[in-house]
DNA sequence: CATTCATATGAATTACTGTTCATATGATAA
DNA sequence: TTATCATATGAACAGTAATTCATATGAATG
């Protein structure tokens, strides 16, 4: 007979939060779990940038660069505004900041 | 003529940690991309536990839940202790805390 | 030592995701 | 309006990653 946990399991269910909560955590951290989005915010932080100056800074196709730009503005990470044909993006969120610092300084303390 | 961004685009560029490092922060961050790894890493918040009773928490297999831990140890965010036939996993690292933590704030401040 | 429980692991499968390519949209200037 | 630059987007492709299944390892117990 396999053993038990009913009392352990009891406690810790209800200090989890629901799988919602999550499930929307971990498609938070999706967004910082590739490079490409990274460099992107990264840059950001030191200026609002147009598409293709990114581009050019990653050594990417702006259509590369688009594509990851969408996926960072539906989640409301950055935002943009249009001066004539260009299109300047920039952080949307404070936020991101801290969370990108947070990780970094778990990185250089190891 | 495409339009130029040499300055910008030089000052940012000096500014930006190595394609390395960045590298490794979004690899950092793809451990809590996944709400599998997120949910285990919650529970551990509360007490280490055996690879059974976490399957059993999430209502997965042992196989699916044994895949996880070993991406956490082999990261460094977990670690374990065996004790006969079981073993436990807990949290190696209160960095994880804080980084979970703040992900968390960013949700609810939306 | 054979059996059982707990865990680990390799291979296969499936689903997802990032990039590319081609093309569309939108804006400006000639 | 036509041409050009900047950006967006859909489809296809390729690589990745999570789960399952079968099985192996490792420890305790009879």
């Amino acid at each position: 007979m396999p053993h038990d946990h009913s009392e352990l399991l009891h406690r810790v269910k209800t200090e989890l939060p629901t799988d919602e909560l999550l499930s929307d955590l971990s498609d938070l951290f999706k967004l910082f779990a590739d490079s490409t989005r990274v460099k992107i915010l990264y840059a950001l932080f030191e200026s609002e940038m147009c598409v293709c100056a990114i581009a050019e800074l990653l050594g990417m196709t702006q259509s590369a660069i688009s594509h990851q730009l969408r996926i960072l503005k539906d989640a409301n990470l950055v935002a943009n505004r249009r001066a004539g044909k260009t299109v300047y993006y920039f952080l949307s969120d404070d936020h991101v900041r801290t969370i990108i610092a947070q990780g970094f300084e778990h990185l250089i303390e190891e």
